[in-house]
RNA sequence: GGGGAGAUUCCCGAGCGGUCAAAGGGAGCAGACUGUAAAUCUGCCGCCUCAGUGCUUCGGAGGUUCGAAUCCUCCUCUCCCCA
């Protein structure tokens, strides 16, 4: 049995179990099983010992956005609770590639790049988790010295046929396309990390049940009290109907800058709202719903409850006064359609006496190509110095030393300097 | 090992010798209406110093033809059926 990391201090100042289960359930799509769930928080309440609590995550280049700070914002409410958080960076298993989505096989990480992905990872995630209440650990800690005994052993405790019940699984073996061996092992070594840390709870997405569910069956093999499995959904992104994902382009990263995370928030639909709501802030389900009657009763305006739910998005990742000052810039730019105070300055070179604006457009970056910039501008989309451009072949001076205000669109700014 | 189907512009998907920069849908962008919501309507949606008997696109390389996304050959990849 491998040596656990840190230790089970008991910690004082619990609320009830039945209220920390209330506060925990907040938006979990599946407990399994609930009774399990309030036997293990009456009984840390009783005894004072904090709960062990583990999600893990790929040890690849992490850019997390608001979908991967669902899962993150729950391990959050586990220690609001006084429980033990362990973060896994899974880089032991990330050699073995989870096949959960039919992902390719990937590039194994050195040594450097797991310590210096796991940095940016903490850099991240300590804007939702405690820092210091936090337990950072690498599964290769245990994994690695597993050795070829240990394997088989593992192995031994899980059949062929309960690994075949995966969906995926189950399509491939069905319709004949492979399943590599090491990818049986993969939900195995991540239940040994269970085991490992003799975990108490292990959360993930919905797409991760089944690999949390096998930690449940190898746990009982070894001897100890099976974790409870916690799946949170899967948050849907800008467009309100795929998940949020970076390939998709629907994502809110939260390295984004403030106004764009508040733009980004106030641009999802008044139905997605509550799905954020209820996924990304802290806020009690209780306190949700009712915003939810007045806002039906025509007490609360819809766009004032967004407002307040992109200043708390923002403000979890950039701070409070970020926060408000991307609520104020938005108002400015959106509602009285005023200039930003801050703008893409550009310089460019004033080559003769005009320039062509399709052209000027696309050097600074405003549309793809001049192509482009002509029909937007066909379209009423181009701005100078606040008059609307009609003429596709309208040139502007471009004397130096001069400067002009472009806007495209409704959000899209650039100072243009010529010199 | 044998047989069959297919690879089209961001995605799906029509086209099957000229009328094709390529139907239709989705996404996206711009405009109107708004609350940068939804719904709706309109337009755009390869490139080009200026727009046209222009240039580059239909998996890759060759070929046939006055002319190819469309026909032929080879190659690469994907899928299906049989063994």
């Amino acid at each position: 049995m491998p040596t656990k990391p840190g230790s089970k201090a008991p910690r004082a100042a619990f609320r009830p179990p039945q209220e920390q289960y209330e506060y925990l359930r907040k938006g979990a799509v599946d407990i399994i099983r609930p009774e399990e769930l309030l036997a293990k928080l009456e009984r840390s309440h009783r005894t004072g010992v904090p709960l062990t609590v583990k999600v893990g995550f790929d040890p690849s280049a992490p850019d997390l956005h608001l979908g991967h700070t669902v899962v993150i914002r729950k391990m959050k409410h586990f220690q609001d609770m006084g429980h033990r958080v362990v973060f896994l960076i899974g880089d032991f298993t990330g050699m073995i590639g989870d096949p959960t989505g039919q992902s390719k096989t990937r590039p194994v990480l050195t040594k450097e790049q797991v310590k210096t992905n796991a940095e940016t990872y903490k850099k991240q995630v300590f804007k939702i988790l405690h820092p210091k209440k936090t337990v950072v650990e690498f599964n290769s800690r245990w994994l690695g010295r597993l050795g070829s005994a240990g394997l088989v052993q593992l192995a031994s405790k899980y059949t062929v046929a309960r690994l075949l019940e995966r969906d995926d699984f189950a399509k491939r073996y069905k319709s004949g396309l492979p399943i590599g061996v090491h990818e049986f092992l993969y939900p195995l070594a991540q239940a040994y990390d269970s085991v490992a840390l003799e975990c108490d709870v292990e959360m993930g997405g919905t797409d991760q049940t089944f690999n949390l569910l096998v930690g449940r069956e190898v746990m009982r093999e070894y001897g100890l009290e099976p974790q409870v499995v916690l799946t949170m959904p899967l948050l849907e992104g800008l467009d309100g109907v795929e998940k949020m994902s970076k390939s998709l382009g629907n994502y809110i990263g939260i390295n984004e800058p403030p106004r764009e995370i508040f733009g980004k928030v106030m641009s999802i639909s008044d139905d997605l709202m509550w799905r954020y709501w209820t996924l990304c802030t802290d806020l009690p389900q209780r306190d949700i719903e009712t915003m939810r009657a007045r806002l039906a009763t025509g007490e609360l305006h819809p766009k004032a409850v967004k407002t307040d739910l992109a200043k708390r998005i923002v403000a979890d990742y950039h701070g409070d006064d970020a926060a408000a000052a991307a609520a104020s810039e938005f108002e400015k730019i959106f509602t009285r359609k005023e200039t930003p105070d801050e703008i893409r300055e550009v310089r460019h070179r004033a080559e003769g006496g005009s320039i062509w604006v399709p052209k000027l457009l696309a050097e600074c970056g405003l549309s793809k190509s001049s192509s482009e910039g002509r029909r937007l501008i066909e379209q009423g989309g181009v701005t100078i110095d606040g008059e609307r451009l009609t003429d596709p072949r309208s040139e502007i001076p471009a004397a130096p030393g001069t400067s002009r205000l472009i806007k495209v669109g409704k959000r899209h700014f650039v100072r243009v300097t010529f010199d």
